[in-house]
DNA sequence: TGCCAGGCCGGGT
DNA sequence: ACCCGGCATGGC
């Protein structure tokens, strides 16, 4: 069977996946600190696992700059055991919390003061901090207009036929940033909701399924 | 039970 | 410039 080109744009998929999930207006975390954390702990892990993690933290009390920064790697370590690859972020949050202290004197908001692409740079910089955990420190805990790309975007994106299967962080982040305008709200939304239909939907070794609210049907 | 989860790094070609 | 093993727990 013959297939032409999906006609349809990022937009309507975005209209698709808000009618079936509505507004999910994202990061899952209270204080821009916690997103951060959050976004390091969640590296190739559920975030069920993450959750447990970030409890720790705080029936410990130490989910704050000041006390993150003095407790041990190895303490920390052990507080964030349920996220899974503890001793190696521990150090990640911790190689954060010193670019953060040495560079913006502990200070989240005067870090956010930097030029967008300055500190999407300086970000990349800090050992354990990739394209996705940058974005989603710039994006969700410091609202700035940037696109996030995950697994799971590239997984429906491409099954959709919007990206190639080999395309990188960047290819699939260009194609966003065209295809979309420049909003923070949408692309708070748009990435919430690809998370969502994600882990409800869209695995690995299931390439399409029904449920699929992006599926084109026969009569559309 | 084995496979997977909202990546990223470092060492080897 | 790629490619790949390592990192680790908890849920289904």
């Amino acid at each position: 069977m013959k297939r032409t080109k999906d006609p349809r744009t990022l937009i309507d998929i975005y209209n698709l996946l808000h009618a079936r999930f509505g507004s999910m207006q994202w990061w899952p975390g209270d204080t821009r600190l916690e997103i951060i954390i959050g976004a390091i702990l969640t590296q190739n892990t559920s975030w069920s696992n993450v959750e447990k993690a970030v409890a720790n933290l705080k029936k410990d009390e130490v989910l704050n700059i000041k006390k993150l920064s003095r407790i041990s790697e190895k303490r920390l370590a052990r507080l964030i055991r349920p996220a899974g690859y503890f001793n190696i972020k521990s150090r990640r949050i911790k190689n954060f919390l010193a670019f953060l202290n040495t560079r913006y004197d502990g200070s989240i908001e005067a870090m956010f003061r930097t030029k967008i692409d300055k500190l999407r740079e300086r970000l990349l910089d800090i050992n354990g901090v990739g394209p996705e955990t940058a974005d989603s420190i710039l994006l969700y805990a410091g609202k700035k207009p940037v696109f996030v790309v995950d697994a799971y975007t590239k997984r429906i994106f491409s099954r959709h036929g919007y990206v190639d299967e080999d395309a990188d962080y960047a290819a699939i982040q260009a194609i966003f940033l065209r295809g979309l305008p420049r909003d923070v709200g949408l692309y708070n939304n748009y990435h919430a909701l690809i998370v969502e239909l994600g882990k409800r939907l869209c695995r690995p070794m299931r390439p399409l399924c029904n449920e699929c609210p992006i599926r084109r049907r026969k009569n559309g």
